[in-house]
DNA sequence: ATTACTGCAAATACTTTGCAATTGT
DNA sequence: ACAATTGCAAAGTATTTGCAGTAAT
């Protein structure tokens, strides 16, 4: 656990303690667990690796916590394929690489900026871009 | 019903026999009504249009068909929101609009062509653009 | 003290499957 | 005739909810 991590982690408890949401040791789990991961996991995933440490936590906790940090815009809930949603703690602007043969979620920087802010009637507010393809890994094995 | 529209919707299905599919009523009446839909609809709210015109057709017909359909690269599956797959008779490379408001997809002709084929490791073979935002009645009512 | 949160269990929503009967080719 | 497809029902997967008890502020 590098101090990086540590930092990131600190800085989005703050900003859950900031929300007025109430810090248990649950979410802290949770929340410790997302603040730095970047392969968007699934709350069932989440769920598993955390029970060795809190084996009495409901899976029901994972999911409602997890929608209440995504509804206090502290995380992002993403529909990328079908299957179970992915939450994702950079809620940033950035775009997502979608791999066809094993559905890992990757992040991608966004390379330019330029988006139209209305489309006829519809405001834009955000513009995302999913990449789908393969991965180092499917396109070689 | 438009000369247009009946022209998609026989392209369509002769798409569809081309496939080696059998047209059984089930599936010509849901081609029909995929055909020149743009709104994006889901597999229920296919089944409660067509549930009049063929009221002994069953739910997992609707699915397993358009899973067929989308097999033989007919229609695309598209996984835009949180909530029910919804199933896209275009599959030519577009774009579409989500509105946060209402849930409502619409297609977005592709502005720019370029992209990456390649990210890193990461072989991209096709980009989808999510614009998200408030659709025209979200934004005023 | 108050209010939000937890765990559990059950409900709901969405998707897929097995199988016998039927139908398109 | 053959193989694919249908309808039904059930199972599988994903998400949400009610509620009594508990813990954070």
């Amino acid at each position: 656990m590098s101090k990086r991590h540590d930092e990131v982690v600190e800085r989005l408890l703050a900003r859950v303690r900031e929300k007025g949401l109430k810090l248990t040791p649950q979410r802290m789990a949770i929340v410790r667990e997302l603040a730095t991961d970047t392969s968007h996991p699934t709350a069932q995933e989440l769920y598993e690796r955390l029970l060795p440490e809190l084996p009495t936590m409901s899976f029901a906790t994972v999911y409602n916590t997890l929608a209440a940090l995504s509804e206090a815009g502290l995380c992002a809930t993403r529909a990328l394929t079908r299957g179970p949603l992915r939450f994702d703690p950079n809620t940033e602007l950035h775009d997502h690489a979608v791999c066809d043969g094993c559905g890992r979620v990757m992040d991608v920087r966004r390379m330019r900026a330029g988006a139209p802010d209305s489309l006829g009637g519809f405001q834009v507010r955000a513009v995302e871009r999913i990449y789908r393809g393969l991965c180092a890994d499917c396109s070689t094995h």
